[in-house]
DNA sequence: AGCACGCCGACT
DNA sequence: GTCGGCGTGCTC
C-alpha cells in the first residue's frame, strides 16, 4: 500500500499532499524532497505522514515524490512542535521557519581505500599492476585511492582491472566528520579549574535542574570576569555525564576560537561549532553530527537556537542583552526569546548570561519569572578599573589637543603607550566625515536612494551611503571653516565643508598626536568577514597593535590583557535616536567597551568623553550601577507604555509610491481599530507616520506601531492583516514581531 | 517563489 | 494585426 506525507515548500504557506512511491518508502517526516509542482519541480520539508491514504479528492490529483534530496532526515520529529511554534508566533509559514533553521545540505563526500585481499600476483599482470601491488603488500593498512592515483600516472585503469580479478578491494567511505576540529587546543586555555563560592552557588542551583531536567529559566548576571563561562561548563559537564546534549548560543562577534578553544579544553571534541564563517560542508556535518547523537554539544550564533541537539540537558545564551540575536530580515526571530520557548518544550534548565542584562530579562527577573543569579567577581572590576567622565563642555576647540581627543585623554594615551599598554578607542561611526555641508545654503549632501546624508570615506575617496552601499566621488570640499570662507570669496556657487567625525578621522588625529604608535581600526569599513575580524584581534593580542580605533565592534567579550586603556570619543553618538532604547543601547555599549580595560595583570582605565555628562547611561556607567541605570529606565519605560510592559508590533509598508505605502497602511489602521473595538481588546495603535528612515533603496516607507499587553492579541491582528496583504502588489508590507529598532 | 493566463497599450 | 507590460491565480 502506497503511503502519503505532506509536504511544506518554502515559501509557500499550505501543506501539498503527495504520494511516497514504493521505491522511496523510508521517505519520513524531516527529510527534504524533490516534489513535482505544477509545471515545475520544488524541493519541500516531509512534515507529516498521513494515517490513511485520503480519499481521491477531486480537486486535484496526488502527484508521487520524485526523489529524496539528502539521504536523511534534516531534523527530528521532536523538533517539529518547536519549529510550529516559531512559525505561529512570527506569522511566518512553517516552510519558511525550516528554510532558515536548516543549513543547506551539503552533497555526501567519499574517500576510496585500495586494500589488498589476494596475495598472488595474476602472471599478465603489467609493471604498474605489479607496482601497485607491491605498494600494497608493503603496508598493512588499506591505501588511499587518490594517493596512489597521484604516485602511479594512469593507476585508474589498473586498479580497475585488479578489483574486477577480485586481487584487491576497492571501498569507499563516506566522509562527515568535518566538524571535528584537529588543531591541538592550546595550553593557556586547559589547567585547573577552581570555582569560587559565588559561582559555586550558583552551579548548585542550576545543576539539580539540569538532573531533574526541569525548565527553569535562569537570568546570570555576572560582571565583566566574573567568571560565566566556567559555569557553563561545569553544567555542560553534568548534562555530558547524564547522556544528555547542550545549547550554548553567543553573538557572532563573540564566537571566538578562544572561547571555543575553553569549552574544548574542558569539554573534548564533543562539540559543533555554527556560525557564519563555517563554510557548507562543515555546518552540514555538525548538524547531521548533532542530528546523529554523534556529538552533543553545540555552539553557534543566532541560528544555532535550531541546532538538532537531541534529549537536551541545557540552553545557554550568553551576552542575552545583545541585539545581534535578533534577525532584522526574514524570519525576524529572537534567538534568545526562543532559548526560553525551546527550554519549555524540551524541559530543561536555561541560562540568560550577560554583565548588562536587557531590560526584558531583568524585569523577568524581577517578577521572579527568572530565577537570578549574580556573579559580583568581588567587585573585582570595580576595584581596578577607574572610569573618568570628560565633559567635552569645559573646553574651548583650542584647547583640545585634536579636535576630538580631550586633553586628559592625551595625557592616559601618551603614559599608556609609554608604559607599553595597549588602549581602545571607541567611537561609533565609521568614514571620515559624517557628511558635506555647503556652507551658504546649508544644503547637505544625501543619499539619492535613501534619506539619509552620504558619508564621506576618505581612504576611497568616496561618498557613500550606509544603508544602500551607493557611492560616488565628492565635489570639491574644506575640511576647515577658514579654508571654505577663504575659497568661497574667489568662487561661485556651493562650498562644501566636511561636517561630524567617524573612526577613520580619529585615527587620523591619533596618528598626528602619536606618529610613532602603531594604529589599527577595526569597523566593518577595515574588516568584511570574520577572518580579518580575527586577524586585527591577533594583531592586538600579539602586541603589534597599540591603540585600535572601532566602532562598535571593539566592545565585545574578549579578553584581551594587555588592554588597560578605553576611551570612547563620544558617548553621546546614538543618545538622541528615535528610539525607546536608545538609552539602554548606549548603556550596554559604554559598559561593554569599559570591560575591555584591565583584563589583565594592571590596573584598568576608562575615559568617558561625553556633552552630557548627567545622562543616566553615561553616570551609570561611570559607577558601574547596573542597577540603578535599570530601575530608572524600567520606570521611564513604564510610565511611557514601553517593553517590558508591553509587547509591540511594527508593520512596515514600502512602496515606489509613497501614497501607496500610506493607503494601505490607512486601511490596516481602520481594521485594527475594527479589530479591537470588536474584540475588546487592549490595543494601541500608532500611525501611520513615516518610518524613521523615510525612504530606503528608493523606497518610501511608512509604519504602524501597535502596543499591547497581550502578545496573543498582537498576533491575532496580524493573522487579520496579512489577509489582506496579497491585495496590493505594489506595497511590500513586513510584519515585525518584538521589534528591536524602530528605523 | 515561479509560472501561465489574460487583458490592455504601442509598434516591427 | 502581434509583442509584451504586469495584475491575478494556482501549485498536491
Amino acid at each position: 500500500m502506497k503511503s502519503q506525507v505532506n509536504v511544506v515548500i518554502p515559501p509557500l504557506a499550505d501543506a501539498f499532499t503527495y504520494e511516497v512511491p514504493e521505491n522511496l518508502s523510508g521517505v519520513s517526516v524531516g527529510d527534504l524532497v524533490e516534489v513535482p509542482f505544477g509545471k515545475r519541480k520544488a524541493n519541500g520539508f516531509v512534515v507529516e505522514r498521513l494515517p490513511s491514504v485520503s480519499k481521491e479528492s477531486a480537486k486535484f490529483t496526488i502527484k508521487q515524490i520524485i526523489n529524496r534530496v539528502t539521504n536523511k532526515p534534516c531534523f527530528h520529529h521532536s523538533q517539529l512542535s518547536f519549529f510550529s511554534w516559531v512559525a505561529d508566533y512570527y506569522n511566518e509559514p512553517l516552510a519558511n521557519v525550516l528554510d532558515t533553521a536548516i543549513p543547506a545540505p551539503a552533497p555526501q563526500k567519499f574517500v576510496r581505500y585500495v586494500s589488498l585481499i589476494n596475495d598472488e600476483i595474476p602472471a599478465r599482470a603489467g609493471r604498474l599492476q605489479r607496482a601497485l601491488l607491491a605498494e600494497l603488500q608493503s603496508s598493512n593498512t588499506p591505501l588511499s585511492y587518490s594517493n596512489l592515483l597521484s604516485k602511479y600516472k594512469g593507476a585508474g585503469a589498473a586498479l580497475k582491472r585488479l578489483e574486477e580479478q577480485k586481487i584487491i578491494n576497492i571501498i569507499s567511505e563516506e566522509i562527515n566528520d568535518h566538524y571535528i576540529n584537529h588543531e591541538p587546543v592550546p595550553s593557556w586555555a586547559k589547567g585547573a579549574v577552581c570555582l569560587n563560592e559565588e559561582q559555586n552557588k550558583a552551579l548548585s542551583l542550576v545543576l539539580p535542574k539540569v538532573t531533574a531536567r526541569q525548565f527553569s529559566p535562569f537570568l546570570l548576571h555576572g560582571v565583566t570576569g566574573s567568571g560565566k563561562t566556567e559555569i557553563y561548563i561545569e553544567l555542560i559537564q553534568q548534562a555530558i555525564k547524564e547522556d544528555l546534549g547542550a545549547l550554548v548560543v553567543v553573538p557572532e562577534i563573540a564566537l571566538t576560537p578562544q572561547l571555543v578553544d575553553r569549552f574544548r579544553a574542558r569539554l573534548g571534541d564533543n562539540i559543533a561549532v555554527l556560525h557564519s564563517g563555517v563554510n557548507r560542508r562543515t555546518r552540514w556535518d555538525s548538524w547531521n553530527a548533532l542530528m546523529e547523537k554523534r556529538c552533543r554539544i553545540a555552539i553557534g550564533a543566532r541560528s544555532g537556537i535550531f541546532a538538532p541537539v537531541p534529549n537536551l540537558g541545557l540552553i545557554v545564551v550568553d551576552e542575552e542583552h545583545d541585539h545581534s540575536f535578533k534577525q532584522s530580515d526574514g524570519l525576524r526571530y529572537n534567538a534568545r526569546d526562543l532559548a526560553i520557548v525551546r527550554a519549555r518544550l524540551e524541559e530543561c534548565p536555561v541560562i540568560l548570561g550577560s554583565a548588562t542584562p536587557s531590560l526584558e530579562s531583568y524585569q523577568n527577573s524581577i517578577a521572579k519569572k527568572y530565577k537570578k543569579l549574580t556573579l559580583s567577581g568581588n567587585n573585582s572590576f570595580a576595584s581596578r578599573t577607574s572610569i573618568s567622565v570628560v565633559d567635552l563642555n569645559a573646553y574651548k576647540p583650542w584647547e583640545m589637543p585634536s579636535t576630538h581627543v580631550s586633553p586628559p585623554l592625551a595625557t592616559r594615551l601618551k603614559t599608556t603607550l609609554e608604559a607599553n599598554q595597549q588602549a581602545f578607542i571607541l567611537y561609533n561611526r565609521r568614514g571620515f566625515a559624517s557628511y558635506l555641508q555647503d556652507i551658504h545654503s546649508q544644503e547637505v549632501l544625501s543619499c539619492p536612494n535613501c534619506s539619509v546624508t552620504y558619508t564621506y570615506h576618505q581612504r576611497n575617496n568616496l561618498l557613500v551611503c550606509h544603508h544602500c552601499g551607493t557611492n560616488t566621488p565628492p565635489p570639491l570640499f574644506y575640511s576647515t571653516k577658514q579654508e571654505a570662507k577663504l575659497a568661497a570669496e574667489e568662487a561661485s556657487g556651493p562650498t562644501y565643508i566636511l561636517r561630524g567625525a567617524g573612526t577613520e578621522r580619529i585615527s587620523d588625529e591619533l596618528a598626528s598626536l602619536f606618529p610613532d604608535a602603531k594604529i589599527d581600526r577595526l569597523d566593518r569599513d577595515t574588516v568584511q568577514d570574520i577572518k580579518q575580524y580575527r586577524e586585527t584581534l591577533s594583531r592586538i593580542r600579539s602586541g603589534e597593535t597599540q591603540i585600535l580605533v572601532g566602532t562598535q565592534m571593539i566592545a565585545k567579550g574578549h579578553d584581551l590583557p594587555g588592554v588597560t586603556l578605553v576611551g570612547v570619543i563620544d558617548c553621546d553618538v546614538g543618545l538622541h535616536m528615535p528610539d525607546f532604547r536608545a538609552s539602554e543601547r548606549v548603556f550596554h555599549l559604554l559598559t561593554q567597551a569599559s570591560g575591555r580595560a584591565g583584563r589583565g595583570k594592571e590596573k584598568g582605565q576608562v575615559v568617558l568623553q561625553t556633552r552630557s555628562p548627567n545622562h543616566l547611561s553615561i553616570s551609570t556607567t561611570r559607577t558601574q550601577d547596573y542597577r540603578s541605570f535599570a530601575h530608572f529606565e524600567l520606570q521611564n519605560r513604564k510610565k511611557l507604555g514601553y517593553p517590558p510592559f508591553t509587547k509591540l508590533l511594527r508593520i512596515v509598508a514600502s512602496a515606489s509610491q509613497s501614497e501607496e505605502a500610506l493607503q494601505l497602511l490607512t486601511h490596516f489602521r481602520a481594521l485594527a481599530n475594527d479589530f479591537k473595538s470588536t474584540r475588546n481588546l487592549d490595543l494601541e495603535i500608532l500611525g501611520p507616520v513615516p518610518a524613521p528612515l523615510e525612504k530606503l533603496k528608493t523606497l518610501w516607507r511608512w509604519h504602524i506601531v501597535v502596543k499591547s499587553p497581550s502578545s496573543s492579541a498582537l498576533n491575532r491582528l496580524v493573522k487579520l492583516l496579512r489577509e489582506y496583504k496579497s491585495t496590493k502588489k505594489r506595497v511590500r508590507v513586513t510584519f515585525d514581531t518584538d521589534p528591536q529598532d524602530m528605523l
